[in-house]
DNA sequence: GCTGTAAATGAGAAGGGTTTTCATTTATAT
DNA sequence: ATATAAATGAAAACCCTTCTCATTTACAGC
C-alpha cells in the first residue's frame, strides 16, 4: 500500500484513484500552493482523465480531512496547500503571484487580544500582506 | 449644488443621478458595510430605477476615485463602506455578518517588518478576523 | 475471490457574484 | 442650443465553484 493510501485512509477516505493522484500532484510540486484549475491541468497533462467537479470535490473533502488548507486569494479563486500543521499567514507577489509564508507571534496575539476587547470569540481569521517580490521590484 | 456633486466632481466623475443616488445611500446607510446588492435595493426600495450593473460600475468607479472601499470577504461578496481617510481592518460576526472595525499599530507595524524581511515591497494587505460577536455567543 | 451496496465519479448544467456588450440616454464643453 | 464623449440599463457573458444524476468503483461480508 502506498504511502498516498495511507493517508488517506487515516483521514477516513476510501482509496480512490482520483484521490491518490490529486494527492501525489500535491506532493510533487515545486510551488506549494496550487488553484483547483492548476490540480487538474497537471493531471490532465500526467495523463490521468479525471473531472474538474471531482478535484474540486477531492480538495474539499481533503479541506475536511485536515489534509490540505484552503486560501482565499484577494479578488477571487482558492489555493490550496498541503497542510504540514504550521499555522502560518501569506505575502503575495502582485507581479508574478508568488506566495510566501511567514509567522509572526506578534500578530498572532494582537489579533487574540483585539478579539477579546471586542467580545469576540475568535474562530479563525486571515491575513494576506501584498506587494512586489525581490525578483519582481 | 449638493454635497454630493461636490464630491463627485472633485473625485473627477461627472455629476450623474445613479452617482448622486449611490453616495447619498452610502452616507445615509446605519451598517456602514453595504455590498452592491444592499445598494441596489435600497435605491429600489427609495423608488429610484437603476440596473444592478450600474450600481457595480458606479461602486468601482468610487473605489477607484478613493470615495470608498471595497472589502474582499472570505467566500465571495463584497462590500463597500465609505472611505473615512483612516486605516482599519475587520472584525467578522461569523453568525450575523456584522462588521467591527480595529485599528493596532503593533500589527501594522509587524506587517512592514515581515515584508522587508523577506524582500517584499509591500503594496497593500488585508487582515480579518473572524469570529462570534457577543450578541451572538 | 465474488457480490451487494453505499460511496465516488464524470459530464454537463446550474449557481452566485460580478463584468461586459451594445444600443440608448445624458452631462457638459463649446 | 448643440455636439460629443461618457454614462446608463438590460441582458448576456464570465469566472469560479457546486450540484445533479446516471454510471462506475471500492470494499465489507460471504
Amino acid at each position: 500500500m502506498t504511502m498516498e493510501s495511507q493517508d488517506l485512509r487515516k483521514a477516513g477516505l476510501k482509496v480512490t484513484l482520483p484521490r491518490v493522484k490529486v494527492l501525489e500532484i500535491l506532493e510533487k510540486t515545486e510551488q506549494r500552493h496550487l488553484s483547483a484549475e492548476d490540480v487538474y491541468k497537471a493531471l490532465l497533462e500526467t495523463g490521468e482523465e479525471i473531472g474538474l467537479a471531482t478535484v474540486y470535490r477531492v480538495l474539499t473533502q481533503f479541506e475536511g480531512a485536515g489534509l490540505v488548507s484552503r486560501l482565499s486569494i484577494d479578488g477571487g479563486h482558492a489555493v490550496f496547500e498541503l497542510e504540514d500543521g504550521t499555522h502560518h499567514d501569506h505575502l503575495l507577489c502582485v507581479k508574478c503571484n508568488r506566495i510566501e509564508e511567514f509567522v509572526d507571534e506578534v500578530i498572532e496575539q494582537r489579533q487574540k487580544d483585539i478579539a477579546l476587547e471586542k467580545g469576540f470569540e475568535m474562530t479563525d481569521h486571515s491575513l494576506y500582506i501584498y506587494g512586489i517580490c525581490r525578483n519582481c521590484q
